[in-house]
DNA sequence: TTGAAAGCGCTAACAA
DNA sequence: TTGTTAGCGCTTTCAA
């Protein structure tokens, strides 16, 4: 079976010509007899001739292939975000490979154009550490993290965020200020914030839910905010938290976090602590979906008795009951636009720095209109 | 800061030797003086040197890299299968690629050691068309479905059940009598099948189901199949079915379907044709999350009224209640167990051509455990 | 212990 | 219109 693979030698040494002639015969480019086109074109045939794509990239040095750089399959949002990747990229010939596995030093050995990093922490970490020896174009995801860089990458990120790729962003604070408009139109100005992570860890998602929530005047906004996180003191000894995978945070190296089950203990934390609030926004979908599952399975309605509202935009969505109200953040939208900037780089066309990509409200069943806010509108 | 990349030779020419001594130094292989390495090492770390993955790759006649060739990003189970398999080629130091964009005459130019086929309908296809000239090592993961190849494959397959790749295969057919032995002994003899597929496609699940079902003298199970698709004469006119997609067959161009939107359109056909069965099993677990829901919608409760099983084993299960009892394929094992078989391939060593995959009966909440059950026990 | 040299399979400039 | 030649960047053999 595994016969060795014949080459444009081979054939020309069949024709009785030369490789050149070979090569431009078979891509079909510069001068060649018609009669010796056809001649060569039925013995490549006869060989079962295919070209090496290997030498190919190495003479034109470009891969035609690049890559995503993610930690988190089990994601579903980054699962969107890859398919929106290789929709786009198809459509200029590249492929995208999918990996969060290799060590950054690994990297070099990867046969790519170019890297595309799943947030902005990621990629200011690694071409702070790694990316000045790889001259690889590099271009990320981003959620108006930038700001908060230094604090997440602790005594690695230090002046990491000036340093940065080109973002392709959805700034989470916008997106935040979106969530809260809606909620208030409805009557809901008591609004609580659902996360996985530690409430002070510099997660963007939190600082920019406090940072709206202050602006709105909500002092105790802080109070509101439920840390699913054994990093959180409440929860610190709290036998329930066991049950899920220890959050590891050296450096980056981003875990897997079960969203769906921290939501739902989001939402019993919720009533235990007696929240004074008629709405909660989840971190992402997947935890608020959890959320809305936590209050199902303690006998509170929603949206009668408690509104849920998300953030992503996931497909998952569906599955439950009542329909998720959620920001989508199009993620496939997203992964495309991070593929065209990249291929830009690539092939050396001036870039923005910073691309802006689109937010929507999506409108399910998971929120209350309060009679309060029709007396107001 | 494009700045050309160093290459072996500056460093040799900085170091005042020559390139083999460089290759020596730089991958610690043979003999080099000790103070010279020392020195070129510096060099290399002050040019801020990395290899090259292409020539390397090029003069080894390896890329490292593998592919997994997939239709169906949107698929759950070919994510889980996806997620397996970087895993596994992470160990032995491989990176996958996932794609189904890819036209099969563009294989070729993938720079990959070998392909991973997402079935063995799709691996006999591209074997017998394009195969034949890509010398690149195949596996397929498999369903038991080469007895029906031809008739999938239509005038394309022909003999094409013969020359297939080594499959990584979970039999459905005993998968199908495990679900059905399990029902049966919680007393629900009278069974129905909803699939997304016309009865008569040659889908391996139906087939199965029907073999199944006229082995336990079930004659009328034929009756009980609900096939939610406009190719089902039943269907055909039916206006429910415009919303989802065209269904494309042409060759195998599958498509992706909408499995959770079909299942909740089967519990509705279920109820409407007054089907005369005590469960449904779904053709895989997303469409058994949409009979669920489909019944729910109707007022008709799961389990109590109405048993429902699925195949598959998805994590997105645990979005629904009550959970969906499944028999999982274990898709990451199985996806773990393609690289495995194909690295082996690749490194020349030999391999069984059909390797089997378990599964294992998940217990949920959506098979009711019948009073006539209990008094045959 | 070193380095020249011959490839890996292909492209492309240039001379014929 | 053709064929020679010089690479692309690296590995590896072999003579020195």
């Amino acid at each position: 079976m595994e016969k060795k693979t014949a080459t444009r030698l081979d054939i020309a040494r069949r024709a009785g010509t030369s490789v050149s002639v070979v090569s431009r015969a078979l891509n079909n480019s510069g001068y060649v007899a018609k009669e010796k086109k056809e001649r060569i074109l039925k013995i490549a045939e006869e060989l079962n001739y295919a070209p090496n794509p290997v030498a190919i990239s190495l003479q034109k040095r470009r891969t035609k292939q690049i890559l995503f750089y993610c930690k988190n399959v089990d994601n579903a949002f980054n699962i969107q975000l890859y398919k929106g990747m290789l929709d786009e990229a198809a459509k200029r010939g590249y492929l995208v490979l999918f990996n969060g596995k290799v060590e950054f030093s690994d990297i070099r050995n990867t046969l790519v154009d170019g890297i595309i990093m799943q947030d902005e922490v990621i990629a200011a970490y690694y071409l702070k550490n790694y990316g000045k020896n790889y001259h690889l174009p590099v271009v990320s995801a981003a959620y108006g993290e930038a700001a908060g860089l230094g604090k997440r990458l602790g005594k690695a990120g230090g002046q990491a965020g000036r340093q940065t790729a080109p973002l392709v962003e959805v700034d989470t604070y916008r997106v935040m200020e979106a969530a809260l408009d809606w909620l208030e139109k409805r009557g809901h100005v008591r609004v609580a914030f659902g996360t996985p992570y530690p409430a002070d860890g510099g997660n963007v998602r939190t600082a920019a839910f406090l940072a709206r929530m202050y602006e709105r005047g909500m002092k105790n906004a802080k109070d509101r905010v439920i840390a699913v996180s054994r990093k959180d003191p409440r929860l610190a000894e709290d036998p329930r938290l066991l049950s899920f995978r220890e959050e590891v945070e050296e450096d980056i190296n981003l875990v897997n976090e079960d969203y769906f089950g921290k939501g739902k203990l989001a939402a019993r934390l919720f009533l235990e602590r007696k929240l004074d609030a008629t709405a909660v926004v989840g971190f992402n979908d997947e935890f608020s979906l959890g959320l809305i599952r936590g209050f199902q399975e303690q006998g509170i309605r929603v949206p009668e008795e408690i509104s849920v509202m998300g953030i992503d935009g996931i497909d998952a969505r569906k599955y439950v009951s009542p329909l998720l109200t959620t920001i989508s953040l199009f993620p496939q939208e997203q992964g495309a636009m991070c593929v065209r900037v990249l291929l830009d780089l690539i092939e050396g066309k001036k870039v923005r720095h910073i691309t802006h990509t689109g937010f929507r409200l999506m409108e399910g069943e998971s929120v209350l209109s309060r009679a309060s806010a029709s007396r107001k509108r």
